[in-house]
DNA sequence: GACAATTTACCGACCGGTAGGTAAACCGGT
DNA sequence: ACCGGTTTACCTACCGGTCGGTAAATTGTC
């Protein structure tokens, strides 16, 4: 598992990499129309065209930031899960990355993917718009690939997918890193319940080839 | 449209109830912050002084539509289902009830009761937060109603509550009434993985008990 | 049932403030 | 002398909200 592995995303030498993860943050914290171009910049200890010196618009920055989510969902959690051939595991190394991945620090950048394409231009949305598509196709595809198999509950796909990505996604927000509860206790519960809900009753794991005929 | 029982709301019949509706239709669809008041004035077919007849201001305007959700949540969720003795079959009610009230067209306010708090001054927020509160409270109480019969999985009951909410909340997020999927099998779906991943492996009852609604 | 007094339901014009964004000057390092 | 990085000064657009006013309906009085 190699715990601290830090995701290392796209930018993160440079001084845009620093304005972006610092604008994740802020507006994570305050929402996307509430956070001024101002704020930003002052939180970056410049001014505001000192900030437009590096991004060329507030829409532009919103759309880097998402961009740099979904890439981080991309390596994170479905490059990892990709190379597992039984769809029963790989199903719980999404979940548990994805979660995973929104009970550490990054989930800022997340949490915006969840909430703000509103403020994105059309094709900026299209854009994220499709890659989340593919993300929840990757998903619901696992699913049936469960069902083939006869481990999924006599589900749609589409229902059990949203359900899925609802319970994960709502980790940021209610979470709080600093509270009483451990992050990978949250990740372990929210994993097994997910689980729990998808797979048919009998033969959770132990059996699995039997059960097909 | 009486037999079906609408929700009949605190606003419903007076020239308030329809701009709060309409205020809340809007708002659900761009957001809180990028609706202007004109916008919605404008939706009513008045100038912005005309609406500033009937509210008082913009914060205003959203605290009422969330108080109308909540006292909606309260009336169609946790009335009805504070009457079952079964903490299984009440968590039942309250999944399925929730669930049901986000396919309905009051998904509108709800919604807005989701993201928008930002929004509210801080006195209003703090009620709302209250009463949001005090629902997951009656949540994880079924929860641990549930453990202490040995019905619950070993699931820390904060996660495990959620959960639940997330998956159902969600529902707002991507269910279309005029899509593919009818809402009462989104509904039936939604209850039946929730219930299925929150109660222990044995002994659970056919699912379809409170059919009658 | 006539008519003045009052209220209801609105509108046009406008204000203070702030947001995103830009032009042009400035400054330190090489 | 140049140039990446930064600032000062500024513009326009729009937002929430208010002011003064008014046509039409309602109410009270005789």
């Amino acid at each position: 598992m190699t715990a601290t592995a830090r995701p290392r995303a796209l930018f993160d030498d440079d001084r845009t990499g620093f304005i972006y993860r610092t604008a994740a943050r802020i507006i994570y914290e305050k929402g996307f129309d509430a956070t001024s171009m101002s704020e930003i910049a002052e939180a970056l200890d410049l001014t505001k065209p000192g900030l437009y010196y590096y991004v060329k618009g507030k829409k532009e920055l919103l759309f880097s930031i998402m961009q740099f989510a979904m890439n981080l969902l991309d390596s994170e959690v479905v490059e990892p899960s990709k190379v597992i051939g039984d769809p029963e595991e790989r199903l719980e190394i999404i979940i548990r990355q994805h979660a995973r991945l929104l009970t550490h620090d990054e989930a800022g950048a997340l949490a915006i993917l969840i909430d703000e394409d509103a403020g994105l231009s059309d094709e900026h949305r299209d854009e994220i718009v499709n890659r989340k598509r593919a993300y929840f196709e990757y998903l619901r595809l696992t699913l049936e690939e469960l069902r083939s198999r006869g481990r999924l509950r006599p589900l749609d796909s589409t229902v059990a997918a949203f359900s899925l990505l609802g319970m994960v996604m709502w980790i940021a927000r209610w979470y709080d890193p600093k509270g009483r509860l451990a992050g990978e206790r949250v990740v372990q519960d929210v994993t097994e319940i997910a689980l729990a809900g998808m797979l048919s009753a009998e033969s959770s794991k132990p059996i699995s080839l039997a059960q097909a005929l």
